[in-house]
Order: structure tokens, then sequence, then C-alpha cells
DNA sequence: ATGAAATTAGGTATTACTACTTATTTACTT
DNA sequence: AAGTAAATAAGTAGTAATACCTAATTTCAT
């Protein structure tokens, strides 16, 4: 790519489900004529129709969107093939998010606590080929490399019946009334359960339930 | 109060804990001339610190920031009777947070997705000593004000102590894993678990939690 | 059509939580 | 100084969740 100018700005488009959030990037971002901003989505959906439509040179797209969530929508735009950089922006620097967008093919992972130059780099650097993290994931990335030693991590793989489940749990119901909803018996949930507990890590409700919610249940 | 102009502008205090959404405040107060933006708190502790200093017209503050979250700045502010305006703002609404905030002595409850001109007219009318809230937020009342048939619903009082054990719950600790943290024994925070559940009218960890979440934890 | 992954579900123990009640000791307010 | 709210904690039961293992179907893609 050649270098980015005001006559050949930087194209990019937003995703936040919140007016407040994109009018910050915005803000944040204005400092810099070589950025052009093409468009903004409120949600993942649009989102993946808008790049189709547009075909930025780069995303920031938050994570946490009604209808399909950044992450999901990250998914779309690769399966799509459509060729361009996509920066993940999140209020919740936790790992399993972080690896979740990685391994979807996430560009970049930036909290929203973020300043106007570091953002305005990040897009930059991006562009250059780099993956850019702001510092906070930085430190998440490194505790993640010392205590699975794997530089490919694998990405945790959940599927549809654990997915419902998970949701049913995320609501406060039982394993008794999930399987009463769902006309499966109790073991089978609890199987469920377990096996959802393996993937992620956690030894109780408690940890499943902020994994849920963060997935956006 | 008199008229607000560019010389006599508005003072405005802002709280979150991201940049980015503070950035997002700015820009969209910033088509009137007529309102200051004095200082920014990315926590509540020092928003109440800011405020004592800066003696500001109006707060617009967020709800879950780290330290002290938004309600809780917002009742200290009132004990120690600064005289200004508070508007909260949030991406979660949910009545729980709402009343509680109402309760605290909120003046007013906007959502993140909210327009330039409905914030800036939030503001001039809380100054006119309306309390402002969005739409969504208005249907959250009146879906409220019907099913509760009380005008003044009790707010819940959830004690420091609850609190506490509250947020060590939502990290997935159990009984007797906040018992060794607090040197305290599992009854009493059975004991508590308990006291919170009626309080908050929920059968179980999960519902506890997504009220800890939301809370802020 | 065959293998892999997903869904189903039972067995067996152990631990944790939930549902109350009662009661003592602090802490704070008027 | 008295009264109220908060924090402490024990008693007693019943219910739910967690931690494994094993294994039969079902589904789905190559």
């Amino acid at each position: 790519m050649k270098e980015p100018s005001e006559s050949n700005p930087l194209r990019i488009v937003l995703a936040d489900d919140h007016e407040i959030v994109r009018a910050g990037i915005r803000r944040l971002l204005s400092v810099n004529r070589a950025i052009r901003i093409l468009d903004e989505a409120s949600n993942g959906q649009d989102l993946v129709d808008i790049v189709e439509y547009h075909k930025p040179d780069v995303v920031i797209s938050d994570i946490l969107m009604p209808k399909l969530n950044g992450i999901e929508a990250l998914k779309k735009i690769r399966e799509k093939k459509l060729d361009c950089l996509v920066i993940m922006l999140t209020a919740y620097e936790d790992s399993f998010h972080l690896e979740n967008a990685l391994a979807a093919g996430a560009d970049g992972y930036l909290s929203k606590d973020i300043k106007s130059k570091e953002l305005v780099d990040a897009v930059f650097n991006v562009i250059k080929g780099e993956r850019v993290f702001s510092k906070s994931v930085v430190r998440l990335l490194q505790r993640k490399a010392v205590s699975s030693a794997e530089l490919d991590p694998e990405p945790i793989v959940i599927t549809k019946r654990e997915q419902e489940i998970l949701d049913l749990v995320a609501t406060g119901k039982t394993s008794q009334e999930i399987a009463d909803n769902l006309f499966i018996s109790v073991r089978t949930v609890e199987s469920h359960r377990y096996n959802l507990m393996q993937k992620l890590d956690v030894n109780n409700v408690a940890e499943l339930i902020r994994y849920a919610i963060s997935r956006g249940s």
C-alpha cells in the first residue's frame, strides 16, 4: 500500500452500538487528515454489509454489539474474503475474547481506554502489516504465552448445543429446568456443562456466566 | 440560574473509565458553545474529588467505573452536599440500575446511544429543573410503574459487606474461599449470600452474578 | 460409506449452594 | 443512653452442581 495522504486517505469503517463511542473514535482519529471515516455501523450485521459495500482499508469494531457481535462479524468478513484489516476495540480485556478475536483473524486488539495518538498509530501500523495491541492486552498475551507455552493457542470451540445450554445457564436456569426446556435428560445437560467448563477452563457457574455474558448472552 | 452563554457557560465535568467515551461526550457536546467541560474523571473516586474542587453545574457520569462506580460516587456527592446536577450515562439499560440511580439522587439517566442534540438538550433541561431520560429508559420506567403499582419503589439497599461478598461471588469464588479471604466464617458468608438473594429476589448464583456484573464487578 | 465430532445419558462420589431460623456482638445515630 | 442497622455465625435440611468415566446414538462432511 502506498503512503496515505490527505488526497489519498486511509478509508475506515467504524462499528459500535453506542453513538457516544463512535463519536469518540471519530474525534480521536480526527487529528489525522490522512484518515477518512467512510461509514459507521451500530451492529455486526450492518458492519458486514457496510464493509462489503465500501471495501475499507481498516475496520475498527467493538466486540459486544446486538444482532451479531464483533467477532462473529469478523468471521463473516473473512469468510467473504473481503480484503481489509480489522482492529477490535473492547471495554473488557479478557484472554477469552482476545484469543477468539485472534483466531477469527483480527489484526489488532485495543482497549477503549486508548489515547488519540495511540489509536492513530495503531491504524497506521496495521497498514504496515503489524498486529497491534494496547499495553494491557500485551500483558494478557504474555501471561498466556507463558502459561500455554504454545505459539498458536487453538481457539476454544463451543458447539451449538453447548452455546444453547450456556445461554440458559446464564439466565439463571438450573440444569433441571434446562433439561425440561430442551426435552433432554438432566444428565445430558450436566455433561454439556461439564464439557463447557473444561473447554473454558473454569470451575463454577460464576465464571461460566461471566463468559456467557461477555459473549453476549 | 441565569441563561448560559459563551461568556458565561455551563460548567460540566465528565466521568468514564474509557478515553474513547469521554472523547465522544466531548464531541457530542462541542456543538454548543455555551457548554464548557472543566475536567474529566476516569473513576468514581476521582470524580468526587473533581466535583468537590470544580463545583460544576452538571456532572455526566458513567455507572460502571473502577474503584467507585457512578452510583456510589453520586451518593458521596449528595452526602457532601455538593450542589450540582448529575446525569448518569449507561450502556446497560436495566431497571435495577435505573432505580438505584434515582434513589441515589440522579437528575437524569441516559443511554450511551444518544445523539448530539439529545445530549445537549438533556443538559439544558436538567438545568431548568427537569429530570431527563432517554426514550428507552422511559419505556423501562413505564413498565415499572405498571408492574409495581408503587409510585416510589423503595430502593434495594446493599450493604458494604454484602457488596464485597457479591463481588467475590461474581469472580467465581466459593463461599469457603470468600470466608478465607475475609477471615470470617463460611456461615457468615452464606448468611450474606442468603440476604443478598432475598434483597435481589433471585434464587441462584447465576442471577446473582448477572446483578453483580451489571453493577460493575 | 466411513470416520470424526456432536449429542445423548447413565454411574458414582463429593462438594457447594440454598432455605430458613435464631442469636450475639459491633457500629452508628439521635 | 437507647435504639436501629450491620456484621457475625451456628443449626438443620434439602437441593444443585461439580468431577470424573464410560458409552450408545446421531449427524455431517469427505
